[in-house]
Formats: C-alpha cells, structure tokens, sequence
DNA sequence: GTCGCTGCAAAGTATTTGCATAGCC
DNA sequence: GGCTATGCAAATACTTTGCAGCGAC
C-alpha cells in the first residue's frame, strides 16, 4: 500500500514521454514503467526484473537497467536516493518525502508540507538546473529502533 | 572550498563520540576522521584512503570503510545519499542541504533556509526516530547542462 | 588479560560494457 | 533501411567478510 497516491501514467504518456526525449518506444521499457506503476513502492533492479518478468518474456537484467536509465531521463521514473544495498526507483510523478533508515537501509514514503522554495531559489542561483526537490530524514525505522534501542 | 563552514571536530570530539558509542578509539579512525574533516569536501572512501594514508601507513580500504562505518554510527559523519558511483562522506556535524547531478553524480552543498520541522514531525508520528534531515535537489550541475543542453 | 580492531586477501553484490541480432521509426 | 535497443555473457566497480595478530581499555 503505497503511502502516496501516484498518478501511475498510462502506456501513452510513457510512450510520450519517451520521444520527446529521444528514445524509441519498446515493449521492454513500457513494460518496466508498468511493473514500477502496479507494484506501487520502491522497488529494485531486480525486483523489476521478477516483475517485468512476469509480463514479458525473456527479459534482462541489463535490458532493466537500461530502460530504468531511459525512462528516469525522459522523467517518468525517479531513482531514489537509498543507503546500502541496491539502488531503488519510484514511479511517482508526485514529488513526496522519504524516510531513510539509517540501520537497515529501508526507504519508506513520507507526506508532509514543506515549503522547498527556498531551496530551488538557492540552487538556480549557483548555476544548477533544479528539476526536483525532496527531504530526506535520516534515523532509525521502528523495526531497528525497537531491536537495538 | 566548501559551502558551508564546518565545525571540524577535534581529535578529542571525536574520540570522545566513538567512547560514547561504545567504540574504542584507535588512531586509523580519527586519522579517518582528520582526513574527512581537511578536505572541506565530499569524499569517497577511495579518496579517504589516499588522505588518511598519507598520515598513516597501511590503511587498508576495508579499514577505511569499518572506520567510516564506526564514525557514521557515532555520529561524527554522514554518508551522503549520491546518485551514481561510490558513496561519498561528509564531515560537517552541520546539517546542510545537497544539490544532485542527475547526470554527473556530482554532489554539492547548498545553503538554503528550510522549515523541516513538518517533515520530522510527521516522521516522528510513523514510529520512525528521526535524526537529522537534508533536502535534496535533483537537476543538473552547470556542467551537464552546458554540455547537454 | 580480554575482546574488539586492523590488515590482507578473497568473496560477494550491484551495475556496466561488448557484440551479434532484432525491431522501431 | 538505418540506427538504436535488446539479450546474453563477461567484466568492472564497490563493498563486505574471514581470519590471524595487534592494541585499546
């Protein structure tokens, strides 16, 4: 159950947002952005993979990594920024905030209004091109919190 | 030059953080600690190990990254959530925010006043026990768009 | 004196690259 | 039809683990 209702873009809209950016449109890459959309958190390159998987066959690990790559360029996905372990991506167009367990390296959502424009008004001011804006908040998951004290 | 002024902790801080922690304190992880807070900037654990060893001989990268490991959990360092490639580690005990290449990986400090407090709050009210926490901007660095378009 | 930390080597995991073929535009 | 993306295999990059000896407490 994802704590953020995602817009979970259609087929058209990947497939759309993939040209505009250059990119040819294949079943793989429709097909990573679907099993990202329906499996509603964060999951890994290999977990898309089982996903995917599971819609077409004969797909790669390679052919994930590529496509997560093609589709987080042309902003359909985003990669989230985790601790340890495998990287982890998120289908949500909707920017929201997420909780990083420090411990066990866990990314869970988080719903909260903060005024970030502070934060893009500063970076356009040191020459970068803000795109998006998060808060990350570091500590420790209630699972790691209650085994370690 | 970095962004924002830290602390730089001195060897007694430091040391008196890993005892706290219930760490002992060896000379690998304040030399550690020493090179993190000198360079000014983000480094990768390779990057540290070419500081550290400079002031100590045979520092071997898996000590690099148990010392980082020790100091992070004491609290004297973060590691910082890059993009791509290794992580890389930040000295300042000053909480800052960090401005992400989506294209480069590149990892810079921005100073920016944001109000946080809704974000730890609502965190706090999941069972999570926050820390600290950052924003993150993701975009392009000057580079990449100049190169890219 | 005990127990944790280091150094070295080696393994393990995550991600990228090379090359021939298939498929979008 | 050209040129990019795929699939498979192999390589690389990053980080962790195992074990014997040293050193902090």
């Amino acid at each position: 159950m994802p704590t953020v209702e995602a817009h979970n873009p259609s087929r058209e809209e990947v497939a759309e947002a993939l040209r505009r950016h250059g990119y040819r449109v294949t079943a793989q890459r429709l097909v990573v952005a679907e099993a990202l959309s329906a499996a509603g958190r964060h999951l890994s390159a290999e977990e898309v993979l089982a996903e995917a998987g599971e819609r077409l066959p004969n797909v790669s690990l390679p052919t994930v990594y590529s496509a997560l790559d093609a589709l987080e360029d042309a902003g359909v996905l985003r990669r989230v920024a985790a601790g340890r372990g495998p990287a982890l991506y998120d289908a949500g167009a909707v920017p929201h905030h997420h909780l990083v367990c420090r411990r066990c390296g866990s990314v869970t959502d988080l719903v909260a209004d903060v005024r970030l424009a502070p934060a893009l008004e500063g970076a356009a001011g040191t020459g970068f091109a803000p795109e998006d804006a998060e808060v990350v908040v570091r500590g420790l998951c209630a699972d790691c919190r209650s085994a370690t004290g």
